[in-house]
DNA sequence: TGCCAACTTAGGTTATGCAG
DNA sequence: CTGCATAACCTAAGTTGGCA
């Protein structure tokens, strides 16, 4: 067995000595991580198996007790010959080598009601549903996935002759001579299909089933349609209609130790989405814009810049606060910290004089640090490239929102927040809109541990069973495919859809060094939270944590200076009216300090009208001195 | 006199899936 | 079928001036 590297000629930093070796460890083991699609996939053993290790992919199909024998012996013979292939194939540096046989790790599907006596088209075939269920997006396939062995009588009976020859020779058997059989293909076609689509196909296969059931056995399928066909048909044709189809059929075998995940002996939980509220799993960046008003970006930017501005602000972390407020007669304190970040020091005394958040004054401010300077830069030009792509797509006509600025968005603050550990969270809410205006747009940067990012439809109470048109209300919000209610078939009985059902639940994960984009309609139509995770994986540099940088744009027109104050002295807060049905778009100014710990609200109430650009009409025009403003991040020294 | 404008999220309750 | 574990759902209460 031979090995050739990755083709494609990886640049090799200087400092390190590049050989073969290197180059390998580089292409096929260190920058998988750094996959788009494969960063994308969900935490747990698949992702780690596919970025942070190499090795072969095999298919058993040959089931006996000898061949469960040799079986074992045959795949520490193929390790121990890929490691003495190593130094031969790979020139490099003992540690480079080592480092290599630490990541090797095969795989084996070893299902006997699946592969028992299957043809070597039968794998290939295998193979190929399990790279297509991958849901990888075209990029070049790694090593791993571009070959598989199989494992079959005729292989297993010339690795016994080889032993019993060894053994009649009393040698050490030439486990070198002994054949492995591969099949191989190099590239999947392309499956870059959204969840709509796929399920349409599903839909026109199966048309007795409900599209709820079909989408149950998508995603436990792992979004593959042959596979979710395949289980359909079978279970069709054995029985009633059982769920859990086929088990998993595999295996993942590690020949020699190589790095072990501390999560790694319960092969993710595999929980099954609940039929109620069920929510739908988003990965493909493709996915997200059709069904989301987001637009997610994976590997936003180099790894370096990433990790320097991560190492950063977990540094700055340890001085963030909690947020404070009182709900009815408690005060309950928000399970993450966070902090506010401005660009010069005039800009700070503002925030903590001038500015008010949750009805009272900011203590926890400070100023921008030169990494999330650095970054802003980018995150402007990308935020306002994602805007334009946005009208031009989904808006209708091509046109901008109402409401919407048509000016260029630039951040001049920005909140961070740090999830620390699984359990740190934060509850379905909307961006408070008091300084960014209506249909404002956030660019958000994730940083470290990966987490999920959950959105749902803000649906007023009194439209959950009213079996309304399906044409939006809202038909302002033209979030592409709203594909949203697939349960539509309603007794007038007593089976009203739940507000669960109709608000639906869609979980975007958010890798390291992802930037998501939430675009204008977001606030005023969507909640969203970040949800208490059962298990995270770990990252290398900021272990348990989950750094997020939340750029914003704070309008010059929505200083504090214009904006309303309430009886009670204290500045009224902007937010969007979500429940009542009749009014549900509108503006309003409203005290908060009903939500300010030891403080009462005056029950200030006004609405709050704006132009077209969302610009507001001040009853009063500002005084002429120029207000203060904020500064670009990317301008402020 | 009563209704109306509208808003918080923790935590108890319920639905679901699965093992025995 | 039962019982358990987990995920998702849904409720709670107070404020004030204006108007019917």
């Amino acid at each position: 067995m031979s090995f050739q590297g990755g083709s494609s000629p990886s640049p090799v930093s200087p400092i390190d000595e590049p050989s073969a070796a290197k180059q390998f460890l580089q292409t096929e083991v260190y920058d998988l991580g750094a996959q788009p699609g494969l960063r994308s996939l969900p935490p747990g053993s698949e992702r780690d198996f596919l970025t942070l290790t190499w090795g072969p992919i095999i298919y058993q199909t040959i089931y006996s007790p000898e061949s469960d024998d040799l079986l074992p012996i045959f795949l520490h013979a193929l390790a121990r010959e890929i490691r003495k292939a190593l130094p031969r194939c790979l020139p490099g540096t003992a540690q480079q080598h080592d480092m290599l046989v630490h990541t090797y790790s095969s795989r084996l599907f070893s299902s006997q009601k699946m592969f028992q006596q299957a043809s070597e088209g039968a794998v290939r075939s295998a193979f190929h549903n399990f790279k297509v269920a991958l849901m990888l997006p075209a990029i070049e396939l790694p090593v791993r996935l571009r070959v598989c062995l199989v494992i079959d009588s005729w292989v297993l009976g010339i690795l016994a002759a080889t032993l019993e020859h060894a053994e009649f020779k009393g040698e050490a058997p030439q486990y070198g001579l002994c054949p492995v059989k591969m099949v191989e293909e190099n590239f999947p076609d392309l499956y870059q299909e959204s969840t709509d689509v796929k399920l349409a196909q599903l839909v026109s296969l199966f048309p007795d089933l409900s599209q709820d059931t079909l989408l149950d056995v998508l995603v436990s399928s792992a979004g593959s349609v042959e596979a979710t066909a395949t289980i359909i048909s079978e279970q069709l044709a054995a029985a009633p209609i059982k769920k859990r189809a086929v088990s998993r059929p595999s295996v993942q075998t590690s020949l020699i130790s190589h790095i072990t995940t501390p999560g790694d002996r319960t092969p993710e939980p595999k929980r099954r989405p609940t039929k109620k509220g069920q929510t739908l799993h988003l990965f493909s960046p493709d996915d997200v814009a059709a069904h989301t008003p987001c637009t997610i970006i994976h590997n936003f930017l180099p790894p370096e810049q990433a990790n320097a501005l991560l190492l950063e602000l977990l540094d700055e972390s340890q001085h963030f606060s909690r947020y404070k407020f009182q709900v009815f007669d408690k005060t309950v304190e928000s399970p993450h910290s966070a902090s506010v970040y401005v660009s010069t020091p005039e800009e700070h005394r503002q925030h903590t004089s001038v500015y008010t958040y949750g009805g009272t004054y900011r203590s926890n401010v400070r100023q921008i640090t030169p990494h999330m300077r650095n970054v802003s830069t980018k995150v402007q030009r990308i935020v306002n490239d994602e805007v334009q792509k946005r009208i031009r797509n989904v808006y209708p006509g091509g046109k901008k929102l109402r409401f919407q600025s048509p000016k260029e968005w630039i951040p001049n603050a920005a909140f961070v927040n740090c999830y620390d550990g699984p359990a740190e969270s934060v509850g379905y809410h909307t961006d408070e809109l008091t300084y960014l205006g209506p249909k404002a747009i956030i660019g958000s940067l994730s940083l470290g541990v990966e987490r999920e990012f959950r959105v749902r439809r803000i649906v007023p109470p009194d439209e959950e069973d009213t079996s309304s048109p399906p044409s939006n209300s809202s038909a302002d919000v033209p979030t592409a495919g709203s594909g949203g209610d697939p349960t539509r078939k309603q007794k007038p009985q007593k089976a009203p859809q739940t507000r669960a059902d109709v608000q639906g639940q869609i979980s975007i994960h958010l890798p390291h060094n992802s930037l998501l984009v939430m675009h204008a309609e977001m606030q005023e139509e969507w909640k969203h939270a970040i949800t208490p995770a059962q298990t995270i994986s770990p990252h290398p540099l900021s272990g348990n944590r989950r750094i997020n940088v939340t750029y914003r744009w704070y309008r010059d027109s929505l200083h504090p200076q214009y904006t309303p104050r309430c009886q009670c002295g204290q500045h009224a807060i902007l937010r969007c009216v979500q429940r009542k049905k009749e009014t549900r778009g509108r503006y309003m100014w409203t005290c908060y300090a009903g939500f300010a710990p030891g403080k009462q609200t005056c029950n200030f109430f006004q609405w709050a009208e704006f132009d077209d650009d969302g610009e507001p009409f001040w009853e009063r025009k500002p005084i002429e001195d120029d207000a203060p403003t904020l500064a670009n991040f990317a301008d402020a020294t």
